[in-house]
DNA sequence: CTGAAAGCGCTTACAG
DNA sequence: CTGAAAGCGCTTACAG
């Protein structure tokens, strides 16, 4: 019966972190040999059999772990990607990172998670740059051509996810909301609506190009359809969904007062409203039933996102589904190819399409 | 006028990457003198301003950024801590990472986000270990005794976090339900309400001590208050909220059946109804609605968790919030903690507490 | 105040 | 098939 501690007590420097050059050691052989097996080039360095196994044992005996940082530095390649977001706990933001995760591991690269504020954003620039990143996903409103310089300078692929308005540099990958709009707008004619509001972002940010892009699609497909859109059936809210920090209160009274607007509208009341976002439409159910009105038999709410709390509220909402778990893989597998294949800065868009989820907030007006 | 382009013309290597030596051969100065106004030594080794200039300077028009990796191959030390998720589609945990995340940041580490299941977390582990990570935390619920046995040979921190069983390694940082639930009960108890029931977990795994764990906290709290829970009036559901991968479906019905048989109870139905989590209150609403019961009015709901789809419901869900981030946070700043003071990696438990937020899914019971 | 030198743990030609 | 050697980019005593 062997014994164990004996075994152990073979003399192998034992201070210290367990290096190739321990295991060497304990297996008779030299470091490179060790670094062969454990790298896999076993065959191609035709290393016999039994000495792999040697290397192996001496390996797990000791608990060896390859240091992947000094590897790094070695071969230049630091098999990390980062993703840096601001608007960090978005719960959207969640479902993209994850999708782009899921690919990344997929691919056998390491994701690095960083947010990000106005503040911050020029010293996680600098940690991106200094951990040899290989290349960046950004899920950020801020400026970023400080960060497309010195990626540019350093060869490094960025895309960028969600973003609302062109990029100077890189990928953007970005939903496709026209589709969903599209679609949510037949369904609600198929119903047998005409009178149709909306609820708007009334955020000053990006005016045209970007928060306000959902209401100019709205817009266009009314007039495409021959629908007329009154005055003052376009009202606005900006809620704040997601404070920063501990602290997030929730203040819908805009989106509210932009729900009062429409149903106390001197026209009439919509028969539907279509809202820029999830919230707002969650919101705007609230205030309709807090008035007495039934959805969707009275008025129908149709949102945009999917959130989670789509699914869960009463009556669960229809929705434009934006895609965040496939704008995160796609982002991802771009950049990923970018690393394999040369990666092209100039600007280049992928937009990928939205659909409707028809759940029960939308039905046949009454009356 | 000074010519830029002359100056820039000045002779230095401009192959490959921008080194310290490229920066010290075009300051005119040693690689060490470099380092150490890089690194804030120069007051320490008494560099005089105007070379302290020249450092800089050079640094600047070179764009250089200090390689981390190799520093980290130096100093053994990483600066990178790990984050393993194991159910990352689901909205508490980002907040949980979100709140991790916020205190690494502040303390000068950088995050490593890790997905893993029972197939990848070996994987998972071994990369872990190879990218000389500081410290890891965990919120999966694999079994996690191999990396626990890796971690201590390092003498790794470990902190777990929102786990629902004892752990034998490390910290383990929790929510309190204790509090929120007592709360919420109380609450009931003064709005009016005795006939409360509960929908309870009606997943297998970790029977008692785990998932259970609420619904023992209902029972003992309802015993100590003296009021009865007919047999019966605890239901189960078993939903799944999110799916893996893509394909999110949700199919709440076994909680909607779970919200049945306690509408439908033979001794009547409760004025008030608990449930071990959002989702299930969230459910139940849309059932009782369904059935032309009105909430609050006619019966009131508790959840657990405080989801954004919470605020976002009609009516909003009272709830007992668990306090997401500020578990990340303290998970995180005790890591950092072990990491400056020494880590003992004896099990050790910090438990969070959570507290009742009144919404309008609450109210007195009528009739 | 500044520079030459050793060393972190690894990989990769290059000899034999 | 295996080993000695150079080098990745950095930091850190140690001389001067």
């Amino acid at each position: 019966m062997p014994n164990r501690r004996e075994d152990d007590a073979v003399p192998v420097p034992s201070t210290g972190p367990v290096t190739a050059a321990k295991v060497a050691a304990r297996a008779g052989l030299s470091r490179a040999t060790v670094t062969h097996v454990l790298n896999g080039r076993a065959a191609e360095m035709q290393i016999r059999p039994e000495t792999q196994q040697r290397v192996l044992e001496a390996a797990r005996e000791l608990g060896y772990r390859a240091n992947a940082l000094a590897r790094s530095v070695r071969t230049g390649k630091s098999g990390m990607i980062g993703y840096i977001v601001d608007d960090e706990h978005y719960e959207p933001y969640w479902h993209t990172l994850v999708g782009a995760m899921a690919e990344a591991e997929k691919e056998g690269f390491t994701l690095k998670v960083l947010s990000a504020t106005s503040e911050t954003f020029a010293e996680r620039i600098r940690q991106c740059m200094e951990l040899r990143l290989e290349g960046l996903l950004l899920r950020v409103v801020l400026d970023k051509r400080p960060l497309y310089e010195e990626a540019n300078r350093a060869g490094m692929p960025v895309v960028t996810v969600d973003e609302w308005v062109a990029q100077p540099y890189g990928i953007r990958v970005s939903a496709d909301d026209a589709v969903g709009c599209c679609e949510a707008l037949t369904q609600l004619l198929d119903l047998g609506h005409s009178r149709i509001a909306f609820i708007s972002s009334g955020f000053e940010s990006q005016p045209t190009e970007g928060i306000l892009a959902r209401e100019g699609l709205f817009l266009r497909e009314m007039d495409n359809r021959g629908l007329p859109v009154p005055k003052g059936y376009v009202s606005r809210e900006r809620m704040e969904v997601y404070g920063r920090g501990a602290n997030v209160v929730h203040d819908a009274s805009t989106c509210v007062a932009a729900t009062a607007s429409l149903l106390d509208h001197p026209a009439g009341r919509p028969t539907a409203i279509f809202c820029w976002r999830d919230e707002a439409a969650l919101v705007a159910i609230q205030a309709c039933q807090r008035r007495g009105l039934r959805v969707p038999d009275d008025i129908s709410i149709v949102g945009f996102s999917d959130l989670s709390a789509a699914w869960l509220s009463s009556p669960p909402l229809t929705t434009c589904a934006s895609p965040w778990g496939e704008m995160g893989q796609t982002a991802m597998r771009e950049l990923v190819k970018g690393l394999k294949e040369g990666f092209d800065p100039s600007p280049r868009e992928i937009q990928i399409p939205s659909g409707l989820i028809i759940r029960e907030s939308t039905g046949m007006p009454h009356g």
